[in-house]
RNA sequence: GCGAGAGUGGCGGAAUUGGUAGACGCGCUAGAUUUAGGAUCUAGUGUCCGUAAGGACGUGGGGGUUCGAGUCCCCCCUUUCGCACCA
């Protein structure tokens, strides 16, 4: 079990240090569920026993009516009546059986048993009920609640159901006509809280309380502890030493790390009495692994394993250091690296925002409370990326089937009909339903890399993916599209080599000088490719190389001043054909040690400019103005315009707009 | 139910963040080249009216703000994801 609660508090405080989306901190704060409120002691009546309760509302106190324990709570058997024991029993048994998830699941009527006992509202001195029910959960708070129906949707329904009392504590709207009210309004048949609103109503009650000893202010998670264990085989080995007495000792770090033993037959072993837990895998390792004597005692070996976690929560520290054989990562690399914010960029998908993420989070501070780690997080700027999606085909019983071999109705193959109007599809002569969803295993919609690769080369795959959208959008995977990226590539190719064979060694370059046009061009994509890179547009970063790659389709020999910056910004795209060009061109280095183009300002700039021209509103006409034009000459020149002059000509200008570089608009009626 | 996101051509998507909607790619149409297929090159391709010039409409639907709205505001619809009795 590791400590995770203990961290709790850190854990969402700190989500303020990184450069992360807001829907996952949300999604993050929301797990960690972070409550802040009161533990109040409730007296059993009859008894020395006292329940304690965790509540966000102690305001509401006046309004308890009745308390709530788990089933599983530790004090029912003694709070019950021998004359309700049986129901009791029986509605545990009943709960016992249904796991967590049922529960939730047919969370839509309340069910509960009362259980014959009372106990005292600490407030006002009340004697109420005691009732156990599933809708209380043990894992949460106390696993027990004081219940108001009167501000809480759940003790609402379930006072309902049984027909408890309710008393308003806080006063609703006087339109209101809902039945629990959660909102805002002034405390009413609340004794000393009166009049007062929900903030004032809880620190005073907080303080009453503390001053009558029935307890004070309280912090709860919904986070729970972590059980750290497998009862498998593959996975890391605890270094944890068991011996005959119940000691526990850890394996001598020399003797670190522990590695599994090689065993044929990983099965656990269940015993003949079912009542006993069944022995892990590691339990038919060999004995000599199983056993290990030090100072004269005979230690068994930990047998359950790390799940999968183990390796998730550190690896980022590890890659920077990874051959190093005496530390986990050597502190300066490690100082270096992670400089101070941690990883500087983390790419992911939202799958990982609340297990992953977090539990990685968890352990990098507690290797930063113990000093091995120089910053507080570990991974400073996170990016979601979109998921792949696909087509999915699912048969007349509900069942995926493979998407690959799905035809239809002509006998086509799915993947080049799919988004075709009126198509039905076919699996092995049986009609399937289609739909739309993640691609993987589970829809068996999935496509191989392998396959792509083979097919197209892998700068083609590369390409296609990021030239799908926004790397953060879900998108559509679509293999008939994939020909257009790599259209693109042989094109590139066949420019610089004038072949479409791979063996072709001839590079057409020149010395000449570019042509003014053919330069300007050049560094506008410089300027545009680098932008969007530094912002992962890596779609629109694509788009602009291939419009440019457009211009030298029609030249005989590229000029040596464009290849060569051109094949640069290509290279974190396409990698494999950019070196290749790169040597080609004569260079005996990679192009990984060059430096990035840089765009001539100069060059971006144009003589003349377009610049639309609207009138009340509509578009009429583009013209073409000096790029250094002032105003007026712009509207002259608008105005001018056949089409513009066709438009206003006899109305009274109202307005005359000028967006510089971009727009003009009369306003005319 | 609660929370977060997304709706733009036949399809994937662009749009310097309030300033020419549809860049780029797929698909489709026509032409050139080719023995043919394929590949390549050129031109076209939101819808409607028009021979054309040009015009009307158009970013899920309805209202609004503005000289100007895919972009901002209000209401609604559809859809994807996450959480789900957390006291």
């Amino acid at each position: 079990m590791l400590r995770i609660t203990a961290y709790g508090d850190r854990l969402e405080r700190d989500l303020d240090l990184v450069d992360w989306p807001e829907p996952v901190k949300l999604m993050q704060r929301n797990w960690v569920g972070r409550s802040e409120g009161a533990h109040v002691t409730f007296p059993v009546v009859d008894s020395e026993d006292t329940i304690e309760v965790f509540t966000t509302r102690p305001d509401t106190l006046f309004g308890a009516t009745y308390m709530v324990l788990a089933p599983e709570h530790p004090l029912v058997d003694a709070i019950s009546t021998p004359a309700q024991a049986e129901a009791v029993a029986s509605y545990r048994q009943k709960a016992a059986r249904q796991s967590d998830r049922d529960r939730m699941i047919d969370s839509k009527t309340k069910t509960g048993v009362f259980t014959g006992g009372f106990a005292i509202n600490p407030v006002n001195g009340e004697r109420i009920p005691v009732w156990i029910a599933d809708y209380v959960l043990m894992g949460y708070g106390t696993g027990a609640i004081m219940a108001v129906p009167g501000q809480d949707t759940r003790d609402w329904e379930f006072a309902e159901v049984f027909d408890l009392p309710i008393v308003r504590t806080v006063q609703p709207p006087a339109d209101f006509e809902g039945k629990a009210y959660t909102g805002q309004g002034p405390a009413i048949n609340s004794g000393f809280l009166d009049g007062l609103h929900i903030e004032d109503a809880k620190t005073r009650m907080i303080d009453w309380l503390e001053e009558h000893g029935h307890r004070r202010r309280a912090i709860t998670y919904k986070l729970r502890d972590w059980l750290f264990s497998r009862q498998r085989y593959w996975g890391e080995p605890f270094p944890i030493l068991h011996g005959p007495d119940g000691t526990i000792r850890a394996v001598p770090e020399d003797q670190l790390p522990v590695e599994l033993p090689p065993m044929d037959d990983f099965r656990p072993s269940a015993s003949d009495d079912p009542d006993a837990p069944p022995t892990p895998p590691l339990g038919r390792a060999p004995e000599d692994w199983r056993f290990i004597e030090m100072d004269g005692v005979r230690y068994e070996r930990e047998l359950n394993t790390m799940p999968q976690w183990a390796g998730s929560c550190w690896y980022y520290l590890r890659f920077i250091d990874n051959t190093n054989g005496s530390d986990f990562v050597d502190p300066a690399l490690e100082k270096y690296w992670m400089g101070d914010h941690g990883v500087d960029l983390y790419v992911g998908g939202v799958e990982h925002a609340v297990l992953h993420l977090l539990y990685a989070r968890f352990w990098h501070k507690v290797l930063y409370d113990l000093g091995h780690v120089s910053t507080p997080e570990p991974f400073g700027r996170l990016f979601n990326q979109g998921y792949i999606q696909a087509f999915a085909y699912r048969d007349a019983r509900g069942i995926a089937v493979a998407a690959d071999d799905v035809v239809d109705q002509d006998g086509r193959p799915a993947a080049e009909v799919q988004d075709k109007p009126d198509r039905s599809f076919f699996y092995q002569g049986e009609p399937v339903t289609q739909e739309y969803g993640k691609m993987g295993k589970s829809l068996k919609n999935a496509v191989s890399p392998d396959e792509i690769n083979e097919r197209f080369g892998c700068d083609t795959l590369r390409l296609y993916e990021m030239y799908l959208g926004p790397l953060d959008a879900s998108k559509p995977w679509n293999t008939r599209d994939i020909v257009g990226v790599n259209r693109f590539i042989r094109r590139v190719w066949r420019v610089f080599t004038g072949s479409d064979e791979e063996a072709a060694d001839r590079i057409r370059i020149s010395d000449a000088e570019s042509p003014e046009a053919l330069t300007r061009a050049l560094h506008k994509t410089i300027a545009k490719v680098t932008d969007d890179l530094e912002g992962m547009r890596f779609n629109t970063a694509i788009a602009a190389l291939i419009e440019f790659v457009s211009l030298l389709v029609p030249l005989d020999e590229v000029p040596r001043s464009v290849a060569e910056p051109f094949v640069l910004l290509l290279s974190p795209l396409a990698p494999h054909v950019a070196e290749e060009l790169w040597s080609r061109m004569g260079h005996a280095e990679s192009l990984a040690y060059e430096a990035w183009p840089e765009a001539d300002e100069s060059l971006l700039v144009e003589d003349t400019m377009p610049i639309a021209v609207q009138v009340n509103g509509k578009l009429r006409a583009n013209i073409q103005v000096p790029s250094d034009a002032s105003k007026d000459a712009i509207l002259d020149q608008a105005r001018a315009d056949e089409n513009v002059a066709r438009h206003i000509e006899g109305k009274t200008m109202r307005r005359e707009i000028y967006v510089p570089g971009r727009i003009v608009n009369f306003v005319a009626n």
